[in-house]
DNA sequence: CAAATAGTGTCTCTGAGACACTATCCG
DNA sequence: CGGATAGTGTCTCAGAGACACTATTTG
């Protein structure tokens, strides 16, 4: 019976079952989307090694690691951003894709605030605009494209969901990031109502000081934003 | 350095890289859905060898072969099932999350009209509706509701971009099946204006013949939907 | 002609967007 | 008080939904 060939199963003197077919590399590539005031949606890129150019930063999957755990890793280690929530893309598969041999790369995304890469390494590290990333290595411009899309579809639905902002956000500067993730600008006050009427946000009742004009009221995330909609 | 470490790379005799590391197994587990005129929304399940219990047809990837292969071959050998185009979902990876060892699965779905399940196989599969799947081992459950998601947005925007009708269709059996699809009705004009005024579907002029009352025109897919939006 | 099904015109109402007005701070 | 920024009320217009009417076939 052909399943049988399909799910063949072997086990070890200690009973434990291993699986007896050649196994691909596993890999996590990643893009690190950083909102920028004045340069719009920025990505990390790296300096590869063996290869010239630029690409993503990316490691390969370690014994019994999660991937998100890898893709925190590549991005402490290679450039030095430290937690970050990581989303699954998808998996890239062609057999013929990394002439290392046969890789699987998952592709992830992430996005964090400009202050959190204070502390990145600048010699092999940049930050490139979305729209224009330079040349890069494999699949990893499509990646870009597929994350961008991602965030954009994420900041639709929800206030700040990766918590790019703090704790507590006035409108404004909410407003603003929504701004720098779609491109555009926004009605000041559409904006407002969008997130007040949907129930995106909830009042704090307290204000900011010490800024001109009027102060601004401090939101807070609503707690489960999916259900509302 | 620690990225040496990280991608440490090996030479075989003959000069081809090699990668160092403990690699995981990678499976696939699908999905299929079945929209049925009489029992709604369905689902392919398959008789687990091993474990007692029903779960989704699945596979482990053979050497150098695609994802959507790996998929298409389980659909085949298990289920009977030819000629499916599958979708990418996520993947699983939970070091624990199968008792075989380290395996990673990738989830699929895909969606067929039910005459093309005629050739199942009826001892090792049945069709469950997908609000009631049964009891179903590891995550399978979750893959449900996850591609069950995925099936209805992708039909939220086109008009039947996994071709479960042929090349030409009445606006009624685009109905009807974009009915079982969401779950609920739709208003008669209300429908026929989504799809004609967005652009999902084009006139062809021709008519069925035969029916009974006046003869509905046929329809066809718009060459690229997406640049419409 | 009656029944059945397909195709089209139109009314209403909601919600997004645009705009203007009011409120509250600093200097 | 004037400038600057925040918060709120209201008008308009487009699009979804509901409904009714017309069109074309079979028996």
């Amino acid at each position: 019976m052909l399943a049988l060939v399909t799910d063949k199963i072997f086990r070890d003197s200690s009973g434990r079952r291993l699986i007896d077919y050649p196994r691909p590399s596993v890999a996590v590539d990643s893009a690190l989307l950083i909102p920028d005031p004045d340069r719009g949606l920025l990505v990390l890129e790296v300096k590869r090694e063996n290869t010239s150019g630029w690409g993503l930063p990316g490691t390969f999957l370690w014994e019994g690691e999660r991937l998100a755990d890898a893709v925190r890793r590549s991005l402490r280690v290679k450039a030095g951003v430290e937690g970050v929530e990581p989303h699954q893309l998808q998996v890239f598969d062609d057999p013929k894709r990394d002439d290392r041999g046969w890789v699987l790369s998952v592709a992830h995304w992430a996005v964090v605030a400009p202050d959190r890469l204070a502390t990145r390494i600048l010699d092999t590290t940049r930050l490139m605009p979305v729209e224009k990333p330079g040349r890069l290595i494999y699949d990893h411009q499509q990646i870009i494209t597929s994350a961008v899309a991602h965030l954009k579809s994420r900041y639709r639905r929800e206030a700040d969901p990766d918590w790019v902002l703090g704790p507590q956000f006035t409108m404004r500067d909410l407003r603003r990031l929504h701004q720098i993730v779609a491109g555009r600008l926004f009605d000041r006050d559409v904006f407002r109502r969008e997130m007040t009427d949907k129930g995106l946000v909830v009042r704090t009742g307290e204000r900011i000081e010490g800024s001109r004009g009027r102060p601004a009221e401090l939101f807070r995330r609503a707690k489960s934003p999916a259900s509302r909609a």
